[in-house]
DNA sequence: TTGCAATTCAAACAGTTGTATGAAACTATC
DNA sequence: GATAGTTTCATACAACTGTTTGAATTGCAA
């Protein structure tokens, strides 16, 4: 490969106009401009747009998720097989709510690229989508381990809720801002994270009676 | 005027595909074929496919807030102008989650094309949606009147936590299901409206000391 | 240099999109 | 039953999409 310089350029392109612009309204057209390349670059480079889209999330997302493992993997290996819930939920949200929130020039593309693909669900990613499941599967473990008293229905809803927030929060960071009139800062990534992994916590840990009257308590003594 | 079939007859298509498939991949022949109208159709009874989609948008918008704006007033005249936190909540959410999730068939269009709206955010609908801040608006200043020793920030913050776990919820439904085995079982609403109902409440009622370190432990869950 | 493959380029292609047109088919009023 | 107004229809249109093509250009080895 004598020069792989457009074929990064058309990289960075599209990943900066797909995080800003959404997938919908971003053309070929629109990224070889960004990009300063010719238009017929993209399919010679990548055989068509969704093998580019594709080639895109997939490396973005091996990237998430060997952060997110890693600080998993070290809470686990210092608390000898067994983390905090509060360090096991950090780690799930704490990387996605960084990149994605604080002051405008400090937020990665990359993290930006992936909350859109989270959200707009385009066909190639679509496809490839569902082994993010395994990497969860994961975390559900551990948070198992953390709390081995919890069954696995208390500790899948934990895990949705917290993606849960931590999504919306990025996703809905405009109108929080504008319908607390700036009262609520989300400059301050490491309050919203604190808030997110607070909240729940409080799911996983409530009193067991918090809302399932006797459903619950049969199958699962961990 | 003469018959309003045709036009009812797209506005029924397009909300069920729209529903369906999102805005992203369904095209005016689509909806007229689903509609069985002709093509030219649309044109003469909308002006254009922006000013349908506005006209969809504007009518389930206001339908639905006037729902939820009926339990919470409900609410509050019963409890002499301040209601329970929860009841609160449950105007909030349980509207949407009841009309998105539970068993397949009953599930109102209506709402998951609400959902879609709030997901995809095609234009003619973002330049509508800024009026929501205003319903949202509503719901605070009950939130306060109900929790009166609560700070602003964590009224919206809590607001915010709230939405995202419905929406989420509703919008990863699949994957929920997928992910926990079937062990959560979201057509089971009103297990979904509380789970969602409680967690907000103890984020919202938690010991005062939220924003402090991660370890603050709140039993007080209602 | 010559020769050859890799890369770039302008241009065109085939398909789809939303929209416009003008004639036909209705509907209701007189 | 003729007329005027509304609604439907087949069809065409212009703009845009991703993709392909084949010629020009480049880079590098012999």
């Amino acid at each position: 490969m004598a020069s792989d310089h457009t074929r990064s350029a058309i990289l960075a392109a599209a990943e900066r106009l797909y995080a800003d612009r959404g997938f919908g309204d971003v053309t070929l057209r629109d990224i070889v401009a960004e990009a300063n390349v010719n238009l017929a670059a993209v399919n010679y480079h990548f055989g068509s747009k969704d093998e580019l889209i594709a080639e895109l999330f997939v490396t973005r997302s091996i990237a998430t998720n060997r952060e997110r493992l890693r600080e998993l993997k070290a809470a686990e290996e210092q608390g000898g097989g067994r983390a905090p819930i509060e360090v096991i939920l950090r780690a799930l949200v704490g990387p996605t709510l960084r990149g994605c929130l604080g002051p405008e020039n400090q937020r990665s593309t990359a993290a930006r690229f992936m909350i859109r693909a989270s959200i707009e669900s385009v066909p190639p990613i679509r496809r490839i989508k569902n082994r993010e499941i395994d990497h969860l599967r994961k975390f559900a473990g551990a948070m198992r381990r953390s709390l081995p008293d919890r069954s696995d229905v208390e500790i899948y809803w934990g895990l949705n809720f917290a993606l849960a927030m931590a999504h919306h929060t990025i996703r809905e960071s405009e109108r929080l801002t504008k319908l607390s009139e700036g009262k609520c800062d989300l400059d301050d990534v490491e309050d919203v994270v604190a808030r997110v992994v607070s909240v729940a916590t409080m799911a996983l840990t409530a009193g067991k009676a918090a809302k399932a009257p006797a459903r619950a308590l049969a199958r699962d003594a961990g």
